[in-house]
RNA sequence: GCCGAAGUGGCGGAAUGGCAGACGCGACGGUCUCAAAAACCGUUGGGCUUCACGGCCCGUGUGGGUUCGACUCCCACCUUCGGCACCA
């Protein structure tokens, strides 16, 4: 029997890759073994790994995949690492799709997210994760929703929830209000359509209150891109509010206070700004500019947000007739209003300095307000101004402050300021309360009950939950279809038991997602949210990752929770995450994202169908740098396929080997076992998954040569690097490892096994490939003994050929040598 | 406009001061096959040169700089992608 017979034969006898086959078999038995059942009471170090829960929208998409695989592979490390790991997934599954498909389908919203959830909890299994599904959180369930009811109750007690009438963002699309943070570019962030505002009754979360601990990011490792949006959102700035006087027959009161973050330019104040919306207005506007002010009201209302704010329209404005007096200088200047001022930041009211702000200097040159330097700038030579002068020089026209250096100006100002009462510094934010109300069904109710004579009344804690009713209607009225429901709506006062309305709004989404990962630790408590024993075991999440589409929603409201969480007791810390990570977006294979309309759509099931779920892990891994994110190819998953069968075959084949410990190949083999041990344990632990996998594909690679080659290596060391690729493989590529762990004979299961360790002293080279370099340029390579002395190298590279004809009739000037690495003759 | 990330073969990417292109895809050549697919083996940055072995030059967005040595550090600019954007 010839060579190449035999090898085929083993091969059939050890039999093919059958990634379905195998995927199935053993996501039965690890089920049925309850493997990913984490433990509370285990005394290995607690790991608590979470990945963002999906909406449940009926299928997994690619985006999943992407999201939780490395996720997967990170929290099977840990655990191989020695940790208790906890790796919890759930759904977010209130939300408005839901609804959306009720009022089309006419099926209540329960019933569909039901049946998404089972779909995607098939697909989630699929994908071979370590979940422990016992500790599955659905937010929409009675029994989670009561704890995000007793939350609120919990807020409004504390004072930090509160209802108001405001001027919300309302989308007429969807017909609910919207959070400041869900508008971009004045458009509703989930569907597109216009958004304009309305005035309602709302209750709010005062995460102002926080503002300035939310700035705080020490101790946390978070990229600092979120740390950067975060701190925007926020936008703390300091500055100082000062009061004018005010000169106005219609007005009742005298004065008018105005935020800053230049106090020190109060000097150069030539008119004065006020918001078209700011109440005054209507007030101080004089007879005969009430038309015109009118006028210019009425259009400012018509526009949308997207263009009052565009930076680049010329600014326009109406004068008011009322005048207001600058305390500092008795100066008396005119009011305006323009719609460059918005009545949501500061006061609503901006004091115009023309020579020290570019916006206030566009709309003085534009009405022919007078211009007023307060500061000798250094690039200013006197002469006129063509635009707002920056910071820099000592104050002029400004009184007793005249002479004093730009440095010192806002303090001396503001200190003066401050003694005269004319005002005081302060700090303001750009961050509002966060306001949850949402008039919709699919959510969780508002605990309140409303009663004539004991006004707003919280529902008490016994009655928790408040539920949903499971009959009620689905119109789109811009209003909730609970108000319809008379089951829903009527009940009777906590207080004095007389007939009264419940709150029909529910609450908005991101609350249920600001607080699951505390659910996760203690799911089917009936008594808390969860005990305080396990908070202390568990809390908080020790590696978070997700999109950074969350950077200033979720991961700002739930840090909100926590902060609140802390103060009200309930928890010990104050960051709900310690480290995060964002991984970028898959796109389509035409770098696109990926939607129905572009046609440009790969379906995970199909991928798994042809390739199996190991497969399609490792290439998602393997595509590049998870954070970066990037088009999908299909076609570059046949590299991994490959690499995933050489290694079935490497390790269910029959290499030569004997007992040989010294060889030189078996050297050779232990040093690529511990180098790729020492490279894949920093990859992985860094979230480095695309050069985790080259490094097992290039020992994968090397182990198939070593036994191609027929040179016998030393039996032990040979069954030393197959397990501890297959122990490397584990993480990314649960099933194949799993098999064939159990192929090599070893006990099960792979994944209760200790990572393997590295040897460094195994892992060192004894020779070395040093490149010999001329000036620079690169003539020659030796193979030297590790650690060559410089003059061993030489005098090796001096007789090397190539490198005597780039040295000839030169003289030598320098000579660097590198140990290990290169040597650089520097001739001239 | 401001802030951040990125720009490397035909493509995804690797290398963060020391041999550019690891690992893959694709392509080309081969083995097997009636054939195709799959699988496996080999070659593969560009140019010039040599019968051949080989040798030489160029090359990491552009232009400068620092250094014995730069994809890597510094300065200026261009492009792409994110985020913010009249916040007083």
């Amino acid at each position: 029997m010839s060579e190449q017979t035999q090898t085929k034969d083993r091969t059939q006898q050890a039999g093919r890759y059958e990634p379905r086959a195998i995927e199935r078999k053993w996501q039965a038995r690890w089920h049925a073994d309850e493997l990913y059942r984490t433990p509370d009471d285990d005394p290995r170090p607690k790991w608590y790994a979470l990945t963002m829960f999906p909406y449940p929208s009926g299928d997994l998409h690619i985006g999943h995949w992407y999201a939780m695989s490395p996720s997967d592979a990170h929290a099977r490390f840990m655990r191989m690492r020695g940790h208790n790991v906890l790796f919890p997934m759930g759904f977010d599954s209130f939300g408005l799709p839901a609804e959306n498909a009720a009022i089309k389908r006419h099926v209540h919203p329960a019933e569909w997210t039901a049946s998404n959830i089972e779909r995607m909890r098939e697909q989630l299994r699929a994908m071979g994760t370590m979940f422990d599904w016992t500790r599955e959180v659905v937010t929409s369930s009675p029994e989670y929703y009561r704890w995000t009811q007793w939350w609120f109750l919990q807020l409004l007690s504390h004072d930090l929830a509160y209802k108001k009438q405001a001027a919300v963002w309302w989308c007429p699309n969807d017909q609910t209000v919207l959070a400041n943070e869900q508008v971009l570019d004045g458009k509703c962030e989930r569907c597109g359509a216009v958004v304009a505002k309305r005035d309602l009754e709302q209750w709010f979360f005062r995460i102002t209150r926080y503002a300035d601990e939310l700035l705080d990011f020490s101790g946390l490792e978070w990229p600092e891109q979120v740390q950067t949006m975060q701190r925007n959102w926020i936008g703390r700035s300091e500055g100082a509010e000062l009061r004018f006087g005010l000169d106005a027959p219609g007005a009742d009161t005298e004065e008018i206070r105005v935020f800053t973050t230049r106090p020190d330019t109060v000097y150069g104040v030539t008119f004065f700004v006020l918001a078209p919306e700011h109440p005054l207005v209507a007030r101080i506007t004089t007879d005969e500019q009430r038309d015109a002010v009118r006028a210019y009201v009425e259009a400012t209302s018509r526009e949308t947000e997207i263009d009052r704010l565009s930076t680049e329209r010329e600014k326009t404005g109406v004068f008011t007739g009322a005048y207001v007096i600058n305390k500092f200088n008795g100066e008396r200047v005119p009011v305006w209003i323009a719609d460059y001022v918005l009545l949501t930041y500061g006061t609503g009211a901006v004091m115009g300095v023309p020579a020290h702000d570019q916006r206030d200097f566009e709309f003085a040159k534009k009405y022919g307000l007078s211009i007023i330097p307060v500061f000798q700038h250094p690039d200013w030579d006197g002469g006129e101004l063509t635009q707002a002068l920056g910071h820099g020089g000592r104050m002029i026209n400004s009184g007793p402050f005249n002479g004093t250096p730009d440095e010192e100006a806002i303090a001396a100002v503001t200190r003066y300021a401050e003694e005269r009462g004319f005002g005081a510094g302060t700090v303001s934010y750009r961050l509002r309360d966060w306001l949850i109300s949402r008039q919709r069904m699919w959510g969780a109710p508002i605990p309140i009950i409303y009663c004539d004579e004991h006004g707003a009344v919280p529902v008490p804690e016994h009655d928790l939950p408040v539920l949903l009713p499971d009959d009620a209607e689905f119109r789109p009225t811009g209003e909730s279809p609970l108000t319809y429901h008379e089951g829903f709506l009527h009940t009777t006062c906590p207080r004095c038991g007389k007939p009264a309305r419940r709150e029909t709004d529910t609450m908005d989404t991101f609350m249920c997602s600001s607080w699951y990962q505390m659910r996760y630790i203690d799911p089917h408590n009936g008594e808390r949210p969860f005990s305080r024993e396990q908070a202390r075991r568990w809390l908080p999440v020790d590696q978070y990752t997700g999109g950074a589409e969350h950077a200033v929603m979720h991961l700002l409201y739930t840090r909100f929770f926590t902060k609140a969480a802390r103060d009200m007791g309930v928890v010990e810390f104050d960051e709900p995450m310690r480290r995060l990570f964002n991984q970028g977006q898959i796109l389509g294979p035409d770098g696109q994202r990926m939607s129905k309309s572009r046609g440009n759509v790969i379906a995970p099931d199909d991928q798994v169908e042809r390739w199996g779920a190991d497969t399609f892990r490792a290439y998602l891994m393997f595509l590049g740098p998870w954070e970066l994110g990037g088009p999908y190819d299909p076609s570059g998953i046949t590299g991994v396929h490959r690499w995933l069968n050489r290694a079935w075959n490497v390790a269910t084949g029959d290499a030569g080997t004997a007992s040989l410990p010294g060889a030189p190949p078996t050297r050779d083999l232990r040093r690529w076992t511990h180098k790729t041990i020492a490279k894949v344990t920093e990859d992985i632990a860094n979230f480095r998954f695309n050069t985790m996998v080259a490094a097992l594909m290039e020992f994968t690679n090397y182990l198939t040569k070593t036994r191609e080659s027929g040179e016998p290596v030393d039996a032990v060391a040979w069954d030393d690097a197959l397990a501890s690729l297959v122990l490397m493989m584990a993480p990314s590529t649960p099933h194949i490892a799993e098999e064939l762990w159990a192929r090599l004979g070893r006990p099960y299961s792979v994944h209760t096994q200790s990572w393997p360790e590295f040897d460094p002293a195994l892992a060192m080279e004894d020779e070395a490939e040093v490149a010999v370099q001329v000036n620079g340029k690169v003539r020659d390579r030796l193979l030297l003994p590790r650690d060559a002395a410089e003059d061993v190298a030489r005098e090796r590279a001096l007789a090397s050929e190539a490198v005597a004809a780039h040295v000839a009739g030169k003289d030598i000037a320098r000579v660097i040598y590198v140990p290990n690495r290169l040597l650089n003759i520097v001739v001239k």
